[in-house]
DNA sequence: TCCCAGGCTGCTT
DNA sequence: AAGCAGCATGGG
């Protein structure tokens, strides 16, 4: 099957840790929409994706491929310390994530990496995903809060393992949290986001954002601060909340993609 | 061996 | 309010 998309990168998106769930051969990349099996592929042609997860209408939503994304290129063209430097990543879009999945995975995100991350994803997938159709997808919140603390260090949590056994008991026990958090606005959203153990400010904007699509959530983990005191701070020593707060203020709704772009800018040495 | 990773918690000033 | 050690684990 195949798309046509404009401005969309589907290697920036899916390689700039948004998303733990996705694994690259070669070109390609093979994860599972809606709990069903998917594999993509982008060339100059247009976006390819096979499986049975590969439903046009899913892609597009999952993907965000119907924003325009003028406004947040405008305003980076506009930046002194952006333009002519983000056009590489032309593309790189916000995935939509499912909201209880991006609240676990980036509980254990904190102090850890990419590549840590994605084996603990697997390892949980393999123990609780509850197989439905053809792919194993990231367990519900329900099959986790039957578990224990100890299997969940076993399966490579750390200290973080308390932090999502009682999250995961909090949101099968209170199914409609989640929605509670989605229809408020981002700032009560944040302080529920917040009650959970384990998150902090960093982390809940990262939910915020790729959970719940709060635009002007702009997490600031080690990457964003480097990058923006280099950019913006003379290499000054800056406090997160400072850092946040400028970005916030600067670029508003669009705060949460161009974090994205600084984000992927940073790590892979465009910025 | 030490340092780092999409930080947070709890304790001390 | 701000600073700081400790925390699990694996890779460089």
């Amino acid at each position: 099957m195949k798309l046509r998309v404009s401005d969309f990168n589907l290697e920036a998106t899916l390689e700039s840790g948004q998303v733990f769930g996705f694994n690259r051969r070669d070109k390609s990349f093979s994860g599972l929409l809606g709990g069903k099996k998917v594999e993509f592929r982008q060339d100059s042609g247009g976006l390819y994706a096979e499986g049975e997860g590969a439903e046009e209408k899913a892609i597009r939503h999952y993907f965000d491929l119907d924003r325009d994304l003028t406004p947040v290129y405008r305003k980076m063209s506009g930046d002194e310390a952006l333009a002519g430097k983000w056009e590489k990543l032309r593309g790189l879009r916000l995935i939509r994530q499912d909201s209880w999945e991006a609240l676990a995975c980036f509980i254990l995100s904190s102090n850890n990496n990419v590549k840590r991350i994605q084996g603990i994803w697997k390892n949980l997938s393999t123990h609780f995903g509850e197989r439905a159709g053809s792919g194993l997808p990231f367990p519900a919140a329900r099959a986790i809060s039957g578990s224990h603390e100890k299997l969940l260090r076993m399966l490579g949590l750390g200290y973080r393992a308390p932090f999502l056994l009682y999250t995961a008991r909090f949101v099968a026990n209170n199914p409609f949290c989640l929605e509670a958090i989605r229809e408020a606005d981002y700032e009560e959203a944040k302080e529920r986001v917040l009650c959970f153990p384990g998150i902090g400010e960093k982390v809940a904007d990262c939910v915020l954002l790729y959970g719940f699509q709060k635009y002007e959530a702009f997490p600031v983990d080690v990457w964003i601060l480097r990058i923006m005191r280099k950019l913006y701070f003379r290499n000054r020593s800056v406090s997160e909340d400072k850092v946040r707060r400028f970005a916030q203020k600067r670029w508003g709704a669009d705060a949460g993609y161009i974090q994205q772009y600084l984000f992927h800018g940073a790590r892979t040495g465009l910025l």
